[in-house]
DNA sequence: CTGTCTATTTATAAGGT
DNA sequence: TACCTTATAAATAGACA
């Protein structure tokens, strides 16, 4: 785990092959005993390796004997139990791994648009030559989230002094307030990317996308708006 | 590991120790696996909790019976026998740790009389309030060394170009020149603290304390010194 | 090989939701 | 209960002695 990322298969060179072995029983060792230090459980580990004749073997041969004894003896129990087999182990990791991976996914969606809308007012980029329609509508999303920042950020500023929160005091969640404002807000619109995810997603996992909040340039008279999505943070945070 | 450093001892709140139990058997479990994939060994891990009534089995129960019985059937071995017992584990991590303590200390003690000498050269202590004779003695020491390294430093410069390490050239370790300096030196001379290291210490381990190198501030003509303890470093770094 | 060092990756204790 | 998050402790791959 240092200087580079391990990789998940058999080291091909085996003089570091064995290294690692050594490393790694040490560790596996401790890991062992704190674990029957700190839970007050009995463990025990074998581990054969082409390293020794016989066994490593954890706490001790007899104490192992023992339990391996002990763990003998036990009746055959259904294959379906929640027992921590192999195949359990690598599908936990899998789906935990690609969780992560969508997590990412959508972190680099969103800064990937942000850089876009720098570009965009920095100059550096005309708006015109932004021809995805994919990245315009999620450009739209972001802008429009931006745009509620502001508002908020509007509303907050103007409150009378002494309830820190008037636009808030309907309730937590769902309160929707009339806003006077120069630009109109519509309901959440999923972005382009999101509804293909969503189209794509056979798990029923709901993945919300990027910028579920979206919301359209369009100018209109007052609206209702959900605060749902704001915690506080502040374009620029 | 975060937050707050691991008592080794059972963890007092059950809860507590139920949630510890569960995140470290996950480790252990990708432990197990990451040591079986990468150094292509046969393991397996048995561990009996209050929190199943059948133990915990890796990889899978089937493949754990089988290393049970091979091992099983082992001899029952000389217990002096070099196998990773926990004994044997402890000892190891005192030996250890006590190293690290020791390296600490003497760590400690640099910084400690590294700072007097700040002091003192700041002015706002005076040498005449430094009263132990340990401390007096290891600052000597530690003077020495400074003035040693300023030495070094005059002669590197005033170096011919060409050759990079003039005084270097008769040998790697034990090359002793004969060097016109102001301030005599003598050779190495054990600190207090050292000779009291080297007094209790009952397993000849060999401690060398704090400035194993250092020399006596007196005046001579010209005398020899071992280069041996310079490793390019310098005053300040 | 056997050990040391250091930059990184992992594991995880507390504390939230 | 069972997750998630975050700051930190631990483990360790690669390089070197």
């Amino acid at each position: 785990m240092p200087r580079a990322k391990t990789q998940h298969m058999l080291i091909a060179d085996p003089r570091v092959r064995k290294v690692t072995f050594e490393k790694r029983m040490k560790g596996l060792t401790k890991k062992l005993s704190d674990l029957s230090t700190l839970c007050g459980v009995d463990a025990c580990a074998i581990i054969y390796s082409p390293y020794n004749k016989q066994p490593d073997v954890w706490p001790s041969l007899p104490e192992a004997q023992l339990l391996a004894a002990r763990f003998q003896s036990l009746p055959e129990m259904e294959k379906g139990k929640k027992m921590t087999n192999q195949e359990g182990f690598l599908r936990q990791r899998i789906s935990k791994l690609q969780e992560q991976l969508k997590r990412q996914e959508k972190e680099n969606r969103e800064t990937e648009i942000n850089h876009l809308m720098y570009q965009c007012l920095a100059g550096s980029r005309s708006l015109g030559d932004v021809n995805n329609i994919v990245d315009l509508k999620d450009l739209e999303a972001l802008i429009g989230e931006k745009m509620n920042l502001i508002e908020e950020r509007i509303g907050y500023l103007r409150r009378p002094s002494p309830p820190l929160m008037v636009i808030d005091e309907g309730g937590d969640d769902q309160a929707e307030i009339a806003v006077p404002c120069s630009l109109g807000m519509s309901m959440p619109q999923p972005s382009f990317m999101e509804m293909e995810v969503i189209n794509n997603n056979p798990s029923g996992n709901q993945f919300t996308g990027f910028c579920g909040n979206g919301m359209m340039l369009t100018c209109g008279e007052t609206t209702t708006w959900s605060n749902h999505h704001f915690d506080g943070a502040f374009w620029g945070n």
